[in-house]
DNA sequence: ACCTGAACACCGTTCAAGT
DNA sequence: ACCTGAACACCGTTCAAGT
């Protein structure tokens, strides 16, 4: 009984020395946050955590309810390691850049993706681009509840972006698995779909785009609903046309 | 040894009469659909699909390349289900009105959502959808680059959107998980976020929106940058407050 | 309180063999 | 050509037991 000081080796991960406590969540989520870095959400299973941590399966239910908490538990922090950013004082350009800014870090945190759809949003680090969102789009005018919106709108935007250019360069990589549209096209089809027909060879190279012009025309399009529009606020103060 | 006239018993799944293939890869896709639109994309694996066909797991390889393969046949035809809208002669309107629909339709179909992050539009019978986006686009004064651009950008907000608010409910069933941010924000955090803070109470409630509502704002949006702006094409030309 | 061991009920897929 | 059987290398989680 007085060897409860626990032998050093067997465990394979170096885990800060003198720690009373076998196991803490730290480097529960830290190792599954690794996985994840490395090999992407799929490759995160309990049992891959718990060996890596040199632990028994069972041993990690003592601190996470469950595998999709251990997943939000590894969102957290994140947010923290990208440097905010200087933004405009014109609340029009500070909505387009905060947004703009959101797709970065996103674009760079690829397995974050499937983590947020789970629902919630765990990274109180991620919350002053919700909140610059929010005061932006009121200081062009909006409501407070039309902020809320245009901030949910904003969001799924990005979030939907997100997905599918990463869907398209995964495709990318697998050339074998091309089946979409443009192959496959009767003519029967192509006389039912004549835009579509005449921008299928070119769809890919036509599809790309600058984020910031489409998040722009987006928030010009929100912000063309402001009930006390300001100055600097909606686009269509701007001699667009 | 002369018994290969196969018993019919055995198999619990009924397959038509006097068919000479024990399996054709029509059954494997409507036996995976049938269990992904009764439990999910979750229910579904190989193993269960044979179970259910009355074969082995390894027979379906035959017929599938793998299971990412199986999930996109699932999706072909499930359009065609839904009967086409009819739509109004205006191309503003109209495009609204697609894109609503493109909306309604995913709505319920929360299966197809996962599977359509795959990557590819395999179900030919969408396609007008896409057709009607670009034409309208079009006719409201955009380029065809412009016009396939519009088209991704509502489609990425439709899909978040469902994503979301798909998210949305399933945390609505499981209250116990509530620890969104309305939840834990210190007196320092509530400092940094004022607008967020004020409206965390009211969040759920606000955040709820007409989605006609938020497509009509994006592509008034989209619109505005019409090169060759159209009588009825964009917002600015309504008196939209 | 914290951890282990054994078990339950599953996975996708490869490979060699049967008819 | 089409299917089976056995195997490989995994899963998340429950439950009873150990210290």
């Amino acid at each position: 009984m007085a060897a409860e000081q626990k032998p050093p080796g067997d465990a394979r991960a170096k885990r800060a020395v003198g720690r009373p406590r076998r196991l803490d969540p730290e480097t529960i989520v830290a190792t599954a946050r690794r996985i994840i870095e490395e090999e992407g959400v799929a490759a995160l299973s309990m049992r891959r955590v718990a060996r890596e941590v040199g632990v028994t399966p069972m041993a990690l239910y003592h601190h996470v309810r469950d595998k999709d908490e251990l997943l939000m538990l590894t969102l957290s922090g994140t947010a923290a390691t990208f440097p905010r950013p200087e933004l405009p004082a014109d609340p029009r350009e500070r909505l387009i850049d905060v947004s703009v800014h959101m797709h970065q870090v996103l674009e760079q945190l690829p397995w974050v993706l499937e983590i947020l759809a789970l629902g919630d949003l765990t990274d109180k680090g991620a919350l002053w681009m919700v909140e610059e969102i929010l005061a932006s789009s009121i200081a062009c005018g909006l409501s407070p509840e039309q902020a809320v919106r245009a901030y949910r709108t904003i969001w799924h935007f990005v979030y939907g972006n997100l997905v599918f250019t990463a869907a398209m360069a995964r495709r990318a990589a697998e050339p074998e698995r091309q089946w979409n549209f443009p192959t496959m096209l009767t003519d029967e089809d192509a006389a039912q779909l004549p835009r579509l027909t005449e921008l299928a060879s070119r769809w890919d190279k036509v599809g790309e785009y600058d984020i910031r012009e489409q998040l722009a025309a987006i928030i010009d399009g929100l912000l063309s609903r402001a009930e006390r529009p300001q100055p600097g606020g909606g686009s269509t103060s701007q001699p667009v046309d």
